[in-house]
DNA sequence: GAAAAAATGTTACTTTATAACAATGCATTT
DNA sequence: AAATGCATTGTTATAAAGTAACATTTTTTC
């Protein structure tokens, strides 16, 4: 995976991913990732929390709950609202999913760490999403709100532009 | 109004306000603004305008629509959403007042140019929200997506955390 | 296998927000 | 002032997003 490196000379993954890219690779990682994470937490990667992370990524697009509800359910057998929900909360507290405040959407997790405090670059063009483990930012920003004496303990930060693909097209 | 000053030497308005300032005067400049802005725009500030944007600088917290809905509405005579979602339509397109993504709730702004990229602080104890319009955040936020080749169009950017006035008891 | 714990199913409801159309208010022209 | 046109508000209904409470099933532990 291609990297940049700023003017901290940190590194940060690249962002977007082509239009054409091997997207079963994403899924692939995620879902063994997911994998991995959870027989070393001990925590239970059923096949409900599985079926949902993997609908989540089937795209680089944040999911609405209501979409996988309609996705998981078959005309017999309606999945509720609650199921999803709980699956979510599951998938969220192991980091392998974020919640996207600005869009009330999901998005899986990309990033590295099971902990972290991620930004999102939203293209308002495509809807693609993709996180930004810039700890850069999150300094910044830890930095600004403490000269208010503001102490950060979560942050959200969701930018909504233009992804490379819809500005160079 | 005290202010602070940054490593890059920018001017920052101090964010918080103290649990017994005079809150008066927070409301009557927010009014006066909002009267001169929309007379020079030639927009009208309204009855139904003016008291939802009095309602929402009650305090410095994030105010819920449905509970304006409310505080709006007295026995006789319910006032219905659409009312409430209107009034907050105009007072945001007018840039009077925020949408804290994150909380789903509003704020009054406390900015000074019309239109702006706003940061919030948002104080997990009491729940006083506090707008930033520190540049240098949306710059370093900006510059870091650009690494990424992402143009910025709109940031929501709201740090949760403790208030200095928390921290300090 | 019985008991306990975890996960899912189910029902009902809350909260947040919008679409569509009717009525009213305000401003300008005649 | 009456007529016209547009902006605002009222009203009804519904969509969209999320949760509480309890029943049932599945999995783990003993
Ligand atoms: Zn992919
Ligand atoms: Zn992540
Ligand atoms: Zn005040
Ligand atoms: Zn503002």
């Amino acid at each position: 995976m291609a990297k940049a490196e700023n003017s901290d000379g940190e590194k940060l993954v690249k962002a977007f991913h082509g239009a054409h890219h091997a997207h079963g690779r994403c899924v692939g990682r995620a879902l063994s990732r997911a994998d991995a994470l959870c027989r070393q937490r001990g925590a239970r990667l059923t096949t409900m929390r599985r079926r949902v992370l993997e609908l989540i990524w089937d795209s680089h697009k944040a999911v609405k709950a209501y979409d996988l509800l309609d996705r998981l359910s078959d005309g017999e057998k309606p999945v509720r609202p609650p199921t999803v929900y709980r699956a979510l909360e599951f998938l969220m507290a192991h980091g392998l999913v974020h919640r996207v405040d600005s869009l009330n959407a999901f998005v899986g997790c990309s990033g590295a760490d099971a902990d972290h405090n991620a930004q999102f670059l939203i293209c308002q063009q495509c809807g693609d999403v993709s996180e930004m483990d810039g700890a850069a930012i999150g300094k910044a920003v830890a930095r600004q709100a403490q000269l208010a004496g503001f102490t950060v303990r979560r942050q959200t930060v969701e930018l909504h532009g233009e992804c490379p693909r819809c500005t160079a097209s």
